[in-house]
DNA sequence: ATGCCGGGTCCTACCCGA
């Protein structure tokens, strides 16, 4: 199975973008983030005539996550269960593939609105931690890919491309995401690249991709059955040398 | 040392991203 996240910066800049890539690369599950679009303003047709049915949570302006699967699927989820009923960002879609939960997110940046919007990254990062546990309480294998907005460690973005007190790199933050892995779970780019740089995103400023100044902020968490069934879990750094790139690349994540 | 780029929107100056 393979099952792929891509931050694409607007969908409706990218709509050749993605489906490029999913010709080319043939994952059975994509899931998007910051489509940017209201629902009914998706383009869905031209991936339908890839043989990919979608599932949009859209809002006007910002955010907005949605999923194109070439296999069946049911939707569970289209909010992160426990936050406020009047949240109405989109950032959370779940679904289910053959017996297996796949959730694709997009989870808040944090550095906006000083320290209410921290304080909102830090409550969401919090719901999908109980969501996680719910999960592995139920003995659900399950996959939390997406764009996580957090760089878990030092090794995990370029020395100078961010502050320390970046709302990415806070200690806060990172704490969280390792609450996760210590609950189970395990981080598939490093499981399968333990050291070194293995970015996902390069700022559109100061020549960062140019520069390698990247961040690795896109991951994949797999419950501990679907983590023994990895395979391979690779960001596509060749997507961010096309023209009009998204700053965000996708990562693709293989099981057996 | 964020607002250099590149999306969005009350259409155009301003908000947001990471």
């Amino acid at each position: 199975m393979k099952i792929a996240t891509w931050n694409v910066n607007s969908i409706r800049q990218r709509e050749t973008h993605v489906q490029r890539w999913l010709e080319n690369t043939q994952p059975d599950v994509l899931f998007l983030q910051e489509i940017k679009c209201e629902t009914p303003a998706f383009p869905s047709l031209p991936f339908h005539g890839l043989g990919y049915t979608a599932e949009v949570v859209g809002q006007k302006s910002y955010n907005g996550v949605a999923v194109l699967a070439r296999v069946p699927f049911n939707v569970v989820h289209r909010a992160l269960p426990g936050l406020p009923a009047d949240d109405a960002q989109a950032r959370y879609i779940e679904i289910e593939v053959e017996g297996i939960t796949l959730i694709g997110i997009y989870l808040p940046n944090g550095n906006s609105r000083g320290e209410d919007g921290f304080a909102y990254k830090l409550a969401w990062m919090d719901r999908l931690a109980e969501r996680a546990q719910a999960l592995l309480d139920d003995d659900r294998p399950f996959v939390i890919t997406g764009d996580f907005n957090v760089c878990p460690t030092d090794e995990d973005y370029a020395p100078g491309a961010l502050s320390p007190t970046d709302a990415l790199v806070r200690p806060e933050s990172r704490a969280r995401f390792r609450r996760m892995i210590w609950m189970g779970l395990t981080d598939a780019v490093r499981a399968v690249h333990p050291h070194g740089p293995v970015y996902t995103f390069w700022d559109y400023q100061a020549g960062a991709w140019q520069r390698d100044m990247g961040l690795r902020i896109d991951h994949a968490l797999l419950s501990p059955t679907l983590a023994e069934r990895l395979v391979s879990a690779d960001p596509d750094r060749n997507e961010r040398d096309q023209p009009q790139p998204s700053d965000h690349v996708p990562v693709l994540t293989t099981l057996s």
